[in-house]
DNA sequence: ATCTAGGGTGAATGCGCTTTCAGAAGAGGG
DNA sequence: CCCTCTTCTGAAAGCGCATTCACCCTAGAT
């Protein structure tokens, strides 16, 4: 900056007017030292701007790492449809970008490998006006610290500092609908519900909805889903739904799982088993994931409106960066069932 | 910072030992000053210390905005099954992330909506140690005074500045086979290429491979595309398969087109018209798009590597990095044959 | 007890830009 | 032709950190 001044024969105040604020600048003179940047390849540099005026332009998001980027390759193998298919993360990611975009920010992304001052996440902490935060991919504690200089958002999960604003989509609502679909309008009254690891808030919260179904009809309330799995994996899916026919006697009318994975995982399970879906039995899925209408029969779910997830974040950042002291939001995002043939509407 | 190191008893410089080289630090000092650091709220800026450090630790990725971000919505109802399959940006920013990751990295996005000092291409310049951009998405001037200051690589394009690495994939190479497979394991003579903007460098270069496989099998060689679109899009492909059909005696045993969108648009015109795909005529595309697996017939085409293009891209601006003086790198990614029924294969 | 290494710490400088605050240069009006 | 009011431009003071250099302290050697 000081050569184009130099160059241009101006000082670097007028050359930072050119940049910052063009009219406020002579049109022979801007002209002259934008001639001047070009001839050197000046390319101004976003640091010092970002210290001096104390503002990026630039919103940042930190995602869970679950692929780990070592063991990608197993993964795809293992199932090409998947392989093109987005991530939850992909998702969000593409919202984002674009609800960034649309109010003049970049976007900076990094999964969190983990906590402390030497991650990513202290890195985009550190360059961001504002970001968003998936749920169960910051500590705690670190975000206690950042969300005090800086505006964050959390993302598909409870509210663990209670001056964050924070998005959820509507899984209770959404798995009672469902549940309702399926004991009125199918006429089924043996559901089980297959959840996963406790400490998933979106497992549990999908639970709720579905004892407030169970609740609704009359039906009995089961104090715990029927079977909890691990990982909430397309294997675990599989397991599970063997486990649930070998019960003998008390086989369920219809198998509620906790995501698209597991629902799919039992699907070819069932399948192998030789037991009819629909017919036999019907399966249920959450999240609405692209490979829930691929397979045969395709599943009946969830829809989870996760790329809205990452526009309303963008607007939340941007509304309290506008108005700081802003009282702290809370938004629930609507989901939508998705009445497929794996319940028998097909 | 200034108060952290005051609250702690210590210096700036200690505060600053305390993140970038903990080792330095007595142990005693280090808790003491990382206890101040919390209570305080502390976030280290990372404006000021690329300033001073003269290093980032973020790339870049610039891509063009096809989709009008305000018009997504009905890009979305239009086509459920695109709406959930990534686009082209997307699986470079997950590869690109991906590979930044294991490096260190964090991945600043932004897509260009024009040229000029205003941009965001400029933005992400003046942020990045590094970055990658995607062909036709920045200003070739710009571009050129960026690259004297920092790594950049091109994707997918030409090399319009010879100084700069770029990645292609095999577009020549993977149509030639296509048609070579045509040609020689079908026994098909007649094949219609189908060109888009003779712009574009991607769709010409498979019409390079396609002219190829002509004279390697001793038919008449095409010197231009039997038609061209304008879009390339699913409509356009339509459209032009509805053209060629009409040519009367001049029907070709296969429609070859130069992306999967115009060939799917394609086997919706021909079904609707009543032409039997593969055993009337045989279509095929390229790209290997998600939908080009699920469509009925399953469609005949070329996979490109999309998301390796962009863990290529990183590991190109790492080892620049690296060595700022080594020459210009240019690689080719294999690109893969998908046979489908499209062609008679399923 | 004296000297020598080294590890640990502080003072000071500069990274490249934004932003007042004044001063200089034009534009009108008398 | 002089004076006032704008419009433009320059000087200078940071923004928050990394880093060099010098210094101090402690521990082991003599």
């Amino acid at each position: 900056m000081y050569d184009v001044a130099e160059r241009s024969g101006v000082s670097i105040a007028t050359v930072s007017r050119v940049y910052r604020n063009p009219d406020s600048v002579r049109a022979g003179t801007r002209e002259r030292v934008l001639e001047a940047a070009r001839e050197l390849g000046y390319v101004p540099s976003g640091n010092a701007r970002g210290l001096a005026s104390r503002t990026t332009g630039v919103l940042g998001l930190c995602f869970p790492d679950y692929a780990d980027p070592e063991a990608e390759a197993d993964a795809e193998t293992d199932s090409g449809a998947d392989d093109a298919a987005m991530l939850y993360s992909d998702q969000i990611i593409r919202g984002m970008e674009r609800a960034a975009r649309r109010h003049g920010y970049a976007l900076l992304i990094a999964a969190s490998l983990q906590g402390g001052p030497e991650s990513l996440v202290a890195k985009v902490a550190g360059r961001v006006d504002g970001f968003a935060v998936l749920a169960q991919t910051v500590p705690t504690e670190d975000l206690d610290v950042i969300s005090r200089r800086l505006p964050v958002v959390m993302l598909a999960g409870p509210r663990e500092i209670d001056h964050l604003d924070h998005i959820v989509v509507a899984n209770a609502a959404g798995e009672r609908e469902l549940a309702r679909h399926l004991i009125e309008d199918h006429g089924l009254r043996r559901l089980a519900f297959v959840g996963g690891d406790p400490e998933s808030p979106d497992a549990e919260a999908r639970f709720r909805g579905f004892r407030d179904a169970c609740r609704d009809a009359g039906l009995p309330v089961p104090d715990a889903p029927d079977l909890r799995t691990g990982m909430m994996t397309r294997a675990e899916g599989a397991r599970a739904a063997e486990t649930l026919l070998d019960r003998g006697a008390e086989r369920p009318e219809a198998m509620v799982f906790a995501n698209d994975q597991m629902a799919v995982g039992a699907l070819r399970a069932l399948e192998r088993r030789g037991v009819r879906v629909p017919e036999d039995i019907a399966v249920t899925g959450f999240d609405g994931i692209p490979l829930s209408r691929i397979v045969r029969p395709s599943l009946t779910t969830v829809r989870q409106p996760i790329r809205q997830l990452g526009e309303q974040a963008v607007e939340l950042l941007v509304q309290r960066l506008a108005d700081p002291s802003r009282d702290p939001v809370s938004l629930e995002l609507p989901v939508a069932l998705a009445r497929r043939a794996s319940c028998g509407c097909g």
